[in-house]
RNA sequence: GGUCCGUUCGUCUAUCGGUUAGGACACUAGAUUUUCAUUCUAGGAAGAGGGGUUCGACUCCCCUACGGACUGCCA
């Protein structure tokens, strides 16, 4: 039998870079198993429902490339619809089941009634609405059915909560975390059906997850304390052979380690959070994500595969392929795990480096086209060979390498200081005179131009009793401003003989300048 | 407070009773590079504590400590 997942997120806001995970390890064993990825949209809460948040989501997703098989966004399978609030009429058929068989119960307190009740439970052990307390309450257990009958005829609002049952063990069996049990003295009567009618997440899921013959839940640990209502939930409708294989999995934490990583991090510790950028309502609410950092999605989908999942060997880089055929649930820590921005940051790196100079360059031609760069992509290919190795954001390369396509903004004037000696002013004009002879075309040869150069201009610098020192690095400063960047003779051969003639020239009136004072 | 889960270098992790406890990120030093980056070499760095079980425990069991999640008519 194949298996069939699903990746059930709210659309309360941008998803969270550990929802991504959860995602990412739901797609990843669907495709190993040849299974199905289903994508549900859980939205039953009406008063956190944000628009935009589903299409981010559908998005996220895209960008990432792990997308579902069916569901929201992803081609309505058989199980349509997979939003949740499309489904209201089913659930509220569900419940009706379980009141019949008596494993729910109708509950007319109001939030204030129930305020009130935790505070007399305060100090108590057990301080939730339970076996213990529901007799206490008003509730279609505590209340006679004429008095039922009476508040429903009158419109009292109400809900339906499970009952528990007394003095059971229930005992899950986690693919991740071996057998986990749970009490029901312990365990709280959950509301099923919430007063407006929708469901909450524990009927809603379980009624889903059973009707779209789910075979693993893959989900956080967040739901760990809760396993056992809805293991319960199974049962009383009789549903326990068709009861998912649960997986929990541990939680990102923040990088000091104190609790899960949380929106606000981002802003607190200085990197993203979320997949894609999310304009909120307020600045507080909007943020900045992976895709606009200029991250590659395969980095971000490596880094995350590897917080809190690994292949057992000493392979760091993989590809989502491989991701797929390694993929086990067996391999999943226990242990939540701390997000590393600086691994996330080498991840991006290593896939920056090693992608094809033609790659990169179709990636950075729109680019270069909105910062009013007129280029060809063959120019930007060779050009993303040059600082490929040196950048770590993919925008990085137009902001690091800006003078290969326009004039150099800032001189080094330290450096112009201590290098430029105005009695060489001469020499360095018939070095000028010298990268004027050479075809700065010529690429059929065993030499490269930047080759062939950097020979002439050694050997030039010999003849002239001059030092490496007391030129190369003027040379990289009069290109580019600055000491860092490609080898000087590679830029030369890009910028071109016009180019190169022209920023000398300007440039050794400028060291002039600096020099004089 | 209660319930549940967790605990190997600073961080992510390997080890499925016998290893000089391995790798990666980060850091430090060196080499290469005219610079920066890359690459290479080297270095420091860990089994929370205490009891058991065992010939032998990082590994199995118990206790303690610490950390986390949950404790909503949110998911």
């Amino acid at each position: 039998m194949s298996i069939r997942v699903r990746f059930a997120p709210s659309p309360t806001g941008a998803l969270h870079i550990g929802g991504v995970r959860t995602a990412l390890y739901n797609y990843l064993l669907a495709q190993k198993m040849g299974g199905t990825f289903v994508l549900r949209v859980e939205d039953t809460d009406q008063t956190r429902f944000v628009p935009g948040a589903e299409e981010y989501i559908i998005e996220t997703l895209k960008w990432c490339g792990i997308e579902p098989t069916e569901g929201v966004g992803f081609g309505e399978g058989q199980f349509a619809p997979y939003r949740q609030s499309e489904r209201k009429e089913l659930y509220h058929s569900y419940a009706m089941k379980l009141i019949e068989s008596g494993d729910a119960y109708y509950a007319f307190d109001t939030p204030a009634e129930l305020e009130v009740m935790r505070e007399r439970l305060k100090n108590e052990s057990n301080q939730a609405y339970s076996i213990v307390t529901r007799e206490t309450m008003k509730n279609s257990l505590s209340l006679s059915q004429q008095q039922v009958t009476e508040l429903m005829d009158n419109g009292t609002p109400y809900v339906i909560r499970l009952k528990i049952p007394a003095n059971q063990t229930i005992m899950i069996n986690d693919l991740i975390r071996g057998e986990v049990s749970f009490n029901t003295i312990e365990l709280d009567d959950k509301v099923l059906m919430k007063a407006d009618g929708m469901p909450t997440y524990h009927l809603a899921n379980i009624v889903d997850d059973y009707l779209m013959k789910i075979t693993h839940v893959i989900r956080g640990e967040e739901w760990l304390p809760s396993a056992g209502h809805h293991a319960l939930i199974y049962k009383a409708f009789g549903w326990e052979t068709s009861m998912p294989r649960f997986a929990h999995l541990p939680l990102i934490l923040k990088p000091d380690g104190k609790g899960k990583l949380s929106k606000r991090d981002g802003k607190k510790f200085g990197f993203p959070v979320f997949p894609l950028s999310w304009k909120g309502e307020t600045e507080e609410e909007s943020f900045v994500g992976f895709r606009e950092m200029g991250f590659d999605p395969r980095a971000v989908i490596n880094f995350l595969a590897l917080l809190g999942w690994n292949s057992g060997t000493e392979q760091e880089i993989f590809s989502l392929e491989e991701l797929c055929e390694k993929f086990s649930l067996e391999k999943i820590n226990k242990g939540g795990a701390r997000f590393d921005y600086d691994k996330a940051k080498w991840f991006n790196q290593q896939y920056i480096m090693h992608t094809p100079n033609t790659d990169l360059a179709d990636q950075l031609y729109p680019l270069s086209i909105e910062q009013g760069f007129n280029v060809s992509k063959e120019y930007l290919a060779q050009f993303a060979g040059l600082m490929k190795e040196r950048v770590t954001f993919f925008n990085e390369f137009l902001e690091k390498g800006y003078y290969f396509f326009k004039n150099v903004a800032a001189f080094d004037d330290d450096n112009i200081k201590k290098r430029w000696k105005l009695e060489n002013r001469a020499k360095f004009e018939s070095l000028t005179n010298l990268f004027n002879t050479f075809d700065f075309t010529d690429s059929d040869g065993e030499i490269s131009p930047a080759q062939n150069m950097e020979h002439a201009v050694k050997e030039w610098i010999n003849t002239n009793g001059l030092k490496m020192g007391e030129v190369l690095p003027l040379l990289r400063i009069a290109l580019a401003g600055t000491m860092q960047g490609p080898a000087v003779f590679d830029m030369v051969a890009l910028l071109g003989k016009n180019e190169v003639q022209k920023r000398l020239t300007l440039a050794y009136d400028y060291f002039d300048k600096v020099v004089s004072g």
